[in-house]
DNA sequence: GTGAAAGCGCTAACAC
DNA sequence: GTGTTAGCGCTTTCAC
């Protein structure tokens, strides 16, 4: 089978140095003779050297290494983050390694944790909700990073994004089409983040002298399939809207496929914004406008204020908010002609009875 | 500040037994008398005493961890499966991490592996194309299982799924219901699965003495996008199909999409079946029919095979396919009663111009 | 059934 | 600049 993996003694021997020297050689620390780093450095790439992390983390230094700790990433806006996340790291020098978190853990904080700060020299937190880890996380002393949309969690580093400017800027450019009567599918209201969304609705219809019809504003979840029937209903309003704001490109969708059901198209008869701009957004018909969530940049964020952390333990915790930015596709635009009330045309009601 | 993690050592102390007792009784080994166990596993407990998995690996020994290479996990199916792999891992009593590869990776294959190798037991590859990885990989001396639609990679176990029963399965539900008219989108045929899932869908229409009209094929590549543009190909067809299958779901939302765009309703007018069975599957309207990979087996799957290849390293390696599963929803109904070519009224053409 | 010694691969601390 | 020593936390091997 194939030989052992490489061992930095070998290189030091090799070398005919000590270890001590080929390990200063290595790591690019002081001390070491400009020739003599060549040369080591050459060799350990001849014979193909690879530190051992786990030695290297043992001896109690720095591995490299930053923990991302994700609830089970079955949903775009966690992969992204993740992806954002391990290119940034990258970019510093900074392998990646992502534990998943699976709903039956409750029990395991301390030993999760007790295996993050074994590996790793940091990590960054992606949880959305309960906060139990983050206790786990304080009491562990490992320097942590939250990424979240509802960080309010006292003592840690966040960075979060700016979801009322985004609704906001969702509701302006609405307007700016002409729309006047602008709905609104909502999501689970305890996350901060879709409270935000809502807010930035609301106030930004009062500052443009749009009505704020209560009706125009309906409940979601998140989910494409809420969404949907959100979208119905308020399609279905004896005033309809022209425009309607999603809290995330997923109900987006569902609001757009319910605007297709009773025969509206999009944006022709309907405009419709997102907000997140998961890589589905682009890739759907009609490609979706939408807010962006800066993945990328919420990662670099992460990583340089966990790397700022480590340097500096009792660092003072930032709070990190990055702006939205609004990404013009092809599901709005300007708003129908026709007076209100007297849409063009639906199909007949009996058309729409369903099947099976 | 909290003080440091305890260690072995601490245990062995407070138990008053030797470092090696407490091992022992800790690791489930024999040679400790059963108070003895039981006292250690107590203060353990009691201190909160985690193993250190690095200084369990570097001292040669298992550490209980499997690894998970995965590409950019930015799409539903490989999400799932890492959920399934983590769950089954868990329920071995295996904890599980995550190394993404980027695509920048290309170079680093043996500072990856090394990585891995330090970290874990074992490996459970979820590598789509690139075999380049699978080279480092089998060099690298680590127990691998790979999961994949196409892993003809030599000597490696595999763990699969039956796409071409799959893609039988979906034609016949929809030839049950009546419908000879069935079309094709189709995905990126570099994939083994998506060719089988050709391959099946031709075979059982033959078998059924369906017509297998080239035209109702349409070429897509995985993505809604492209699969919306098929769809439309094919409804616009002179005869079109009553009935699609879809190479996998998210084609299948295309479709879908397409079809309402045409003002066609799902299923009265056409049926859609798709495949791969993601979450987002059921929580679309209407929700999906489509044939369900196993995720959750799959996993299941890939753990044990790569538990048994540890303990006896030379066993040979074994191929596994499993089965799929037809999930029927609310996408698939009987099929028209009005014949073929006298479609019920579609919008008029003039309704159907792009905007904007 | 239990323990002592040695070592995994590396780096911090202190020589020289 | 470079080398030596010690030790991270654990498990192996070999004693008893």
């Amino acid at each position: 089978m194939s030989k052992q993996a490489p061992t930095l003694a070998q290189v030091a021997k090799i070398a005919g140095v000590s270890q001590m020297t080929a390990s200063r050689a290595l790591n690019d620390k002081p001390g070491v003779s400009h020739e003599t780093r060549e040369a080591v450095l050459k060799i350990a790439s001849d014979i193909g050297y690879v530190v051992n992390r786990s030695a290297q983390k043992l001896s109690g230094s720095r591995n490299g290494i930053i923990g991302i700790m994700t609830p089970v990433l079955d949903n775009h806006y966690v992969g992204e983050l993740v992806v954002g996340v391990g290119r940034a790291a990258r970019a510093q020098g900074y392998e990646t390694l992502v534990y998943t978190l699976f709903d039956e853990d409750r029990h395991s904080h301390r030993s999760v944790l007790g295996l993050i700060k074994q590996f790793t020299d940091g990590v960054v937190a992606i949880l959305p909700r309960e906060s139990a880890y983050f206790n786990a996380l304080a009491a562990a002393n490992v320097p942590v990073v939250a990424i979240d949309q509802r960080c309010s969690l006292d003592g840690f580093p966040s960075v979060s994004v700016d979801s009322y400017g985004g609704a906001v800027r969702a509701v302006e450019h609405l307007a700016q089409l002409g729309h006047t009567r602008i709905g609104f599918v909502g999501g689970d209201e305890s996350i901060e983040g879709v409270r935000d969304r809502r807010r930035g609705y609301l106030d930004a219809l009062a500052r443009l002298g749009l009505p704020s019809d209560p009706n125009l504003i309906a409940p979601g979840d998140l989910s494409q399939m809420r969404a949907f029937e959100a979208g119905s209903s308020l399609l279905a309003l004896s005033e309809p809207p022209t425009a309607i704001f999603a809290v995330n490109d997923l109900s987006a969708f569902g609001v757009i496929a319910a605007a297709r059901e009773q025969g509206l198209r999009v944006p022709r008869d309907l405009s419709v914004v997102g907000f997140d701009d998961i890589p589905m957004a682009s890739q759907v018909h009609p490609p979706l406008t939408t807010i962006r969530q800066p993945f990328a940049q919420m990662g670099r964020a992460a990583v340089n204020t966990l790397l700022s952390q480590m340097e500096n333990d009792d660092a003072i915790a930032p709070r990190i908010v990055l702006p939205t930015e609004l990404i013009v596709r092809e599901s709005t635009g300007p708003a129908p002609r026709y007076a209100v009330g007297t849409r063009r045309t639906k199909r007949s009601d009996h058309d729409r009875t369903t099947s099976r």
